[in-house]
DNA sequence: CCACCACTGAAAATACCTTTCAGGAATGAG
DNA sequence: CTCATTCCTGAAAGGTATTTTCAGTGGTGG
């Protein structure tokens, strides 16, 4: 993980910036929001400050137009410095302001080809059906991609050897990341491997007390923040486990006590379409890549134990029309 | 700064009876495809120096590489000078090499753009993660559409309506469907519903035979022939609710006993990527539209219930060094 | 062989980007 | 409520990349 990104934000949670109407959003140009730099600047947003968030946004907003400005013209269209400017770059993931350029003009290329200008608006109230179908299905796409992208395919690597190897596995999430718990629980279960979800964070600790070293403990949080999950990741931290966390916020105070990070990418969202709501995919395609890998790398005991829950299912299906 | 670089340039057609080159205009047109800069070159090469195609040519064969060196490095790079360089840039229809860099930076993006053919195989147990990474992504984002696009927008509709005046919702689910009929109580119950998941089949039947007209009955299901869930909707369904499926077989026995049938796509399964963890993603789609279409309509209702459920949520966020 | 012309690259000039530094607003302690 | 602290912010200095200028070189035709 990059220092300065944690370093810089870890003690910085003091904005609540949600809500949906929270963006002044200076007048943003047609089209061109469901860009993987548009997820990467609604990910990273919180965590900066509110100079930075103008020009992220401009920038997430017109990328096209943006590439064509120098640091000085967008300092003076944005109302900021140019030392902000570079700042924003930085935080962003690129050396300096140059490159951020360069990417810009590689993503207003790659929206040249992009999708219809309708679906990547916000769900209105009065949208009709199959404009809501349609939103909802491009942007959980888009969430899957930008995660996808995003994903530190090295935390990811040492997560899955952790869990591979592990006498027993806690799985912590309350709310809609209790469910993705559950799903990586039953999942791991079906490969043989002895796994819990807790979403009751008294038990959760209580449970987390038990764990040593070569256990591993994994924490789901959109937030970041969430001190249901936290406290028990601690006590699991603290106690010797491998600790693990998939969360929308690599700066979040979560990351204090995980060992390995994995980051979700998050969607826009909307009073129709809760942060919940929209940080569910990310987490399910993290957690389905965490069971696939340790699928793998348990194989020789994972293929028969795979093999043998879809057997002991069978008869649960009525025979009439099966054709399976 | 322009006007004389150009009267510089203008008058240089000395040697160049290719005539259709005249005034090919700014090189942002658009349409610019991938082969669009290589094409350009080869027009305008017999009007080139002998070092100027140099570079034309290096820049054309791998414009990602090339955006990422400067004047000065690309000079070295083909043997020339930087006035060199920029002689090229302008003969290409840029100002300058800035902008020639901009460029090369969008063609390079939309090579990228273009199809890694290897995410559309199977999963194979030796596949290093992050081609597991990007085969799942890919799989899940084709399952969206492939649902979105099937989605029976009447059926949709009519189901909204029944749940949206409902005056209880029962949903039943087991396996990871369970996990999706949560989700959509959750979220149901989110917005001032009564909604209640049974993945228990016992109290499941127990619970639909409360059931009356006016009430909703929603089973889960992907194989469409699970008994358990088929056997509470039954019930439900004699019983006068509104029933309700959300399966990947249409033709399965659930539908019996549905007035409202939901299909969901499905995607390709393997040995190392179950139905159940396939089916999941389009589950979750159809149960998210359901959601929003009901917030819609009781929009009056829905929105100061998830704006309070929202509030009520944020003390359990860590503020900054909250320890519980 | 000479004169001419155009190409080329080194270096100066400029524009642009990056870094530094000090003023100032927000935050928390007393 | 006041003060100390921290951190954000922009102006300006400093450095790098790009552009322009200009003189040298090689080729070509007379």
């Amino acid at each position: 993980m990059t220092k300065e990104t944690f370093g810089g934000a870890a003690d910085r949670d003091r904005d609540a910036p949600v809500g949906p109407a929270a963006v002044p959003g200076p007048a943003t140009a047609p089209g061109a929001g469901g860009t993987a730099l548009a997820a990467k600047v609604r990910t990273l947003a919180p965590s900066m400050t509110r100079s930075m968030q103008r020009v992220a946004e401009t920038v997430a907003g017109d990328p096209a137009a943006c590439s064509r400005l120098t640091v000085t013209a967008l300092a003076q269209r944005t109302g900021t410095s140019e030392a902000t400017v570079v700042r924003t770059a930085r935080l962003l993931g690129y050396p300096g302001y140059r490159d951020l350029r360069l990417a810009l003009a590689g993503f207003a290329a790659q929206l040249e080809a992009g999708a219809p200008a309708s679906v990547t608006a916000d769900i209105a109230v009065d949208d009709p059906l199959a404009d809501v179908v349609a939103k909802l299905a491009h942007d959980e796409r888009q969430t899957l991609a930008d995660t996808a992208a995003a994903l530190d395919l090295s935390q990811l690597e040492l997560a899955v050897g952790a869990l591979a190897t592990a006498r027993r596995v806690d799985v912590y999430g309350v709310g809609a990341s209790a469910l993705v718990g559950q799903d990586l629980t039953q999942k791991l279960l079906r490969i043989g491997l002895v796994a819990h979800a807790h979403s009751d964070p008294h038990l959760a600790v209580t449970n987390a007390v038990q764990l040593r070293q070569g256990d591993v403990a994994l924490a789901i949080t959109h937030s970041g923040n969430t001190v249901d999950v936290i406290e028990p990741l601690r006590v699991a931290f603290d106690a010797g486990a491998t600790t693990i966390a998939v969360t929308g916020r690599p700066d979040g105070a979560v990351a204090q006590y995980a060992d390995h990070v994995l980051t979700t990418s998050t969607a826009r969202e909307s009073e129709l379409r809760p942060a919940a709501m929209s940080s569910r995919t990310g987490q399910l395609l993290v957690v389905d890549c965490l069971f696939v890998g340790v699928a793998q790398r348990t194989y020789e005991r994972a293929a028969p134990a795979l093999s043998a829950s879809y057997e002991a299912l069978a008869h649960r299906h009525t025979a009439r029309t099966t054709r399976l």
